[in-house]
RNA sequence: GGGCGAAUAACUCAGCUGGGAGAGUGCAACCCUUACAAGGUUGAAGUCACAGGUUCGAGCCCUGUUUCGCCCA
């Protein structure tokens, strides 16, 4: 794109630009993976939003980070993939389109399967692609040619081989367990998809009636409409309570049925009566306790939840209206002992939130453990890294102790499970491509499984199914282990580790070298976002309002690895005035730089000069490192502060008297060609992390071509300079911390900026006093200076305020100004800081044990403190001597 | 109950293999100085949660305590 205008516009209006570059970046072609290159290849899949989602703070923290790594890869010259893509989130998208036809009044039922799943298609179409927009909005750099949905055609076809290959491995099995079954939805939910949360309960005391009629044994429970399905009640065998209990029966209230008492170490003695009513088909444990005792298990509530005709008259009654006909009835008949309230741990659906009811189920499970030992050993020995390290633990806890993963869901949109049963013979036949007839007998009366597949089953296959596995294409080549997976912590078990599962399994290889776990974003206050506390932040609305530059900018500079993101918009818009700060350094810049700018003379750099490059290099060393070591918060402060506080409180200001024609000491073009060559700079530093504004400041940047994409990432070029030139940056510090001091001195007390001061500099130093001398215009113009000199002897110091610095004495004139009385107040108040830090130095250095124990480098250090402070405190001592005389 | 993490300036947080504490915001004072008042200059502000221990030396390492947050059961 040729640049409209050769300047800046007085202000910067991100609002103008970002949709300008965006669009012209994706028409460059500048996002595009080659799938076969030279150049490394470093990749990155998407962690795939919710086709249903719209986008929130989170993903704008996940997608800002890999945008980041992406676009700072580019500059660095990789063969940059990263994958964008949704998945079909089976349960939610359900729900929504259900929700759009109930509002017709139609349910799934009556269309039917095929006219669902078409509905469903045609609502993806319209509306699945919000969040796609939303991450361009943010400007993510995804090769959206590439965008796949877990439903497409080669995807599907990547669910199914790896379906079938592990059916035929003995790792997929159909059985009947109890599982987590959410009532709303109507279909099975792995584990890891039911949230428990603590909630106030009432435990019912009830009696169950000795069989013989006298006495009875009090069970205590939160769920008493369940007691139709008790099969027995347990005990503790060493009870003490219940010794004499052995063989006896009770009797079910509100029933005629007798169920025994049977002991069981499991019990625990403490809670309750320590009497367990044993319900095998409701409750995981009391399905274990049912397997090792050999107990009947009586289902009692359907996949409504409501009641079966296993309670008698409850039947049809809905589970919680059960509960309190079943504890009336309880208490009419003088069963009920009491209630109290207590803490207990409720399952809800985490799509819908309602209470889960775990009931035995017929479900297709995956056997976990053999994958999760894969893993689990890849992360063991190195092969993927997580970052940061105390996840590992987290990671290994969870694989190590791995229950088998139920798959099956009983919904129409997913992936349906290529199972097919033979109504004849019923033989099982699981092929990729749809049987027409029984393997077995030949019968063409073949059904297939109407369950779908658990949506995390496609995912897990999303690093290489989105390359074209099970093709062996050139994009696995180049691509596959991708170099790292950015992603929160939330779905370590749900996704990442699925992944790890599968693409140790099915590529023999770990589907990423690098795993990077970041933070939540939280509101100001360190609260989780929820649309009920109201307190939820919309990224686009930030966007909008700030820009998109400031807002990824406040994300990485808060992005701390293991600590949360605290999101407001009062830290954006701070980040706003930063944006806005390069713009105006920026278009200062510009008013002096022509496109007749010479190559940097390196032969004839000033000091300040040599300070700048030196600076911005180590700065371009903390980002780079920041960036590979997933440290965004220090690479992003290491830039801020240096475009501020060096590069714009310094440097631009030192420029300013050689720009301007008063300093004729240094080479205007040198001075100019430096100045563009360190604005440059910034704006490649700063690309990743504030994309849009550094593209409009480089569009209209004399002497480059193209986009600040495509540059190159500042790096050391030792032949022409030796950088980073320390020694350099500590001269320049020097100089520096007189300006200071002498702005100091004016702001205590009180000398107005439009006073132009005489100052004359004591020093015996040679070096110190050259660099005064080279520097003396810049000190002059920063400081404020009509007339400074430098003398090994001062004299009419009278009339003098003083400040050290290292070897150097500053007098400052203050003819008829001075007030003695404050300025001895000045140097005690010095002195007695002096003294202080004296003493601290010299307590260590008196400490023998400090001189034999400290490493040598230390002792020397603190001895050069030592001498450092006393010159100065003599220094100030000769001053407030000085004073008093004259006092006196 | 098991595990993980946090506690540093008024607020939000950095702080490397242990060598005497940093930033941003806010606050105070002065300034429309020719890129920027969305700015500049200067300044004040800390028992590094508490108690022990290791060490010549601890914000950092070890033990315990308190408070808060998260995950798992």
């Amino acid at each position: 794109m040729s640049c409209d205008s050769e300047s800046l516009k007085k202000e910067y209006n991100s609002f103008e630009i970002e949709g300008k570059w965006y669009e012209y970046w994706e028409n460059q072609g500048y996002f595009k993976a080659l799938d076969k290159s030279e150049k490394f290849g470093y990749s990155i899949v998407i962690p795939p939003p919710n086709v249903t989602g719209v986008l929130h703070m989170g993903h704008a923290l996940n997608i800002t980070i890999q945008d980041i790594m992406c676009r700072y890869r580019r500059l660095n010259g990789d063969n940059v993939l990263w994958m964008p893509g949704t998945d079909h989130a089976g349960i939610a998208t359900q729900n929504v389109v259900e929700r759009n036809l109930a509002k017709k009044g139609i349910t799934r039922e009556q269309i039917g399967r095929e006219k669902f799943i078409k509905a469903v298609w045609k609502w993806r179409e319209k509306s699945g692609g919000a969040i796609i927009n939303q991450l361009k909005r943010i400007g993510a750099s995804c090769d959206w040619a590439r965008e796949r949905f877990t439903m497409d055609k080669g995807l599907s076809n990547a669910v199914r081989k790896v379906f079938v290959m592990l059916y035929k491995d003995n790792l997929i099995y159909e059985g009947e367990y109890i599982i987590n079954w959410c009532p709303r939805c109507k279909t099975a939910l792995s584990d890891l998809e039911v949230e428990y949360e603590d909630k106030d309960s009432l435990l019912y005391y009830i009696k169950y009636p000795f069989e013989n009629g006298k006495n009875s044994l009090v069970v205590a429970t939160t769920r008493p409409e369940t007691m139709f399905g008790d099969t027995a009640v347990a005990i503790n065998p060493f009870d003490k309570r219940y010794e004499e209990l052995s063989n006896k029966n009770v009797i079910l209230p509100l029933t005629d049925k007798i169920i025994p008492v049977i002991k069981d170490e499991y019990v625990d003695t403490e809670f309750g009566t320590g009497a367990l009513k044993v319900t095998p088909a409701h409750d995981l444990n009391d399905f274990n306790l049912g397997e090792k005792h050999n107990l009947t298990k009586v289902k009692v509530i359907d996949d409504h939840g409501n009641m079966t005709e296993n309670a008698g008259k409850f039947v049809g009654l809905d589970r919680f209206e059960c509960r309190e006909k079943v504890i009336q009835e309880l208490d009419n008949q003088g069963l009920l002992v009491k209630k109290e309230v207590v803490k207990n741990s409720l399952g809800h659906c985490y799509r819908c939130k309602n209470v889960v009811e775990p009931f035995l189920s017929k479900q297709w499970f995956v056997k976990a453990a053999p994958l999760a030992k894969q893993a689990a050993n890849a992360v063991r020995d190195g092969r993927t890294r997580i970052i940061p390290d105390s996840w590992t633990k987290t990671y290994f806890d969870w694989l190590d102790n791995i229950r088998d993963w139920c798959i099956s869901r009983q919904i129409w949109w997913g992936h349906r499970i290529p199972v097919w049963k033979c109504s004849i013979c019923k033989q099982v036949i699981v092929e990729e491509n749809d049987p027409d007839k029984c393997t077995s007998c030949g019968s063409k009366d073949i059904i297939q499984e109407t369950d779908v597949l658990d949506t995390w089953f496609s995912s897990a296959l999303w690093p290489f199914s989105t390359m074209g596995w099970p093709e062996k294409t050139d994009l696995l080549k180049t691509f596959y282990p991708t170099s790292a997976l950015v992603t929160g912590f939330d779905i370590l078990f749900f996704w990442v580790a699925r992944m790890m599962m599968m693409g140790t399994r099915f590529m023999g290889d770990v589907p990423f070298k690098d795993v990077y776990i970041h933070a939540l974003v939280r509101d100001e206050h360190g609260k989780k976002m929820s649309k009920s506390k109201g307190n939820v932040i919309d990224p686009i609305k930030i966007i909008d309002k700030f820009g998109a530059d400031a807002f990824r900018f406040t994300l990485a500079a808060f992005a701390a690895q293991g600590r949360d993101v605290k999101m407001s918009e009062e830290r954006v818009q701070g980040h706003r005035y930063f944006v806005n700060k390069l713009w105006n350094a920026a278009k200062f810049a510009l008013i002096h730089l022509d496109d007749k700018q010479e190559k940097i003379d390196y032969k004839n750099l000033a000091i300040i000069e040599k300070w700048i490059l030196s600076r911005a290099l180590v700065t371009a060393e903390k980002v780079k490192k920041g960036i590979e070591t997933y440290k965004f918060n220090e690479a992003a402060n290491s830039v801020y502060q240096f475009v501020w506080h060096e590069f714009c409180d310094w440097y631009l200001e030192a420029v300013k008297p050689c720009l301007y024609g008063k300093d004729k000491t240094r080479s205007i073009n040198v001075v100019k060609s430096v100045l563009a060559k360190v604005l440059k700079d910034i704006l490649i530093m700063l690309h990743p992390f504030m994309p849009f504004v550094t593209e409009e400041i480089w569009s209209v940047l004399p002497n480059v071509k193209g986009s600040v994409m495509r540059a190159d990432f500042p790096c050391i070029n030792a032949r022409v300079l030796k950088m980073p030139d320390l020694q350099v940056e500590k001269n320049m510090e020097f100089v520096f911390s007189l300006i200071s001091a002498i702005r100091n001195i004016r702001s205590e007390i009180n000398i107005k900026p439009s006073i132009n001061l005489t100052v004359n500099m004591e020093t015996i130093d040679d070096k110190e006093k050259n660099l005064i001398k080279q520097n003396s215009l810049i000190i002059q113009n920063l400081a404020r200076l009509e007339k400074l000199e430098v003398l090994k002897v001062v004299n009419n110091k009278n009339s003098c305020t003083t400040s050290v610095l290292a070897n150097t004495v500053i007098y400052v004139f203050l003819e008829g100004v001075i007030d003695l009385a404050k300025e001895k107040e000045r140097l005690e108040k010095e002195i007695e800081k002096i003294t202080k830090e004296l003493l601290s130095v010299s307590k260590r250095l008196n400490n023998e044990n400090f001189l034999e124990k400290a490493p040598e480098d230390v002792v020397e250090k603190v001895k050069n403190q030592r001498k450092f402070f006393e010159e100065k405190n003599d220094k100030l001592k000769g001053n407030l001597d000085r004073i008093n005389q004259i006092q006196n």
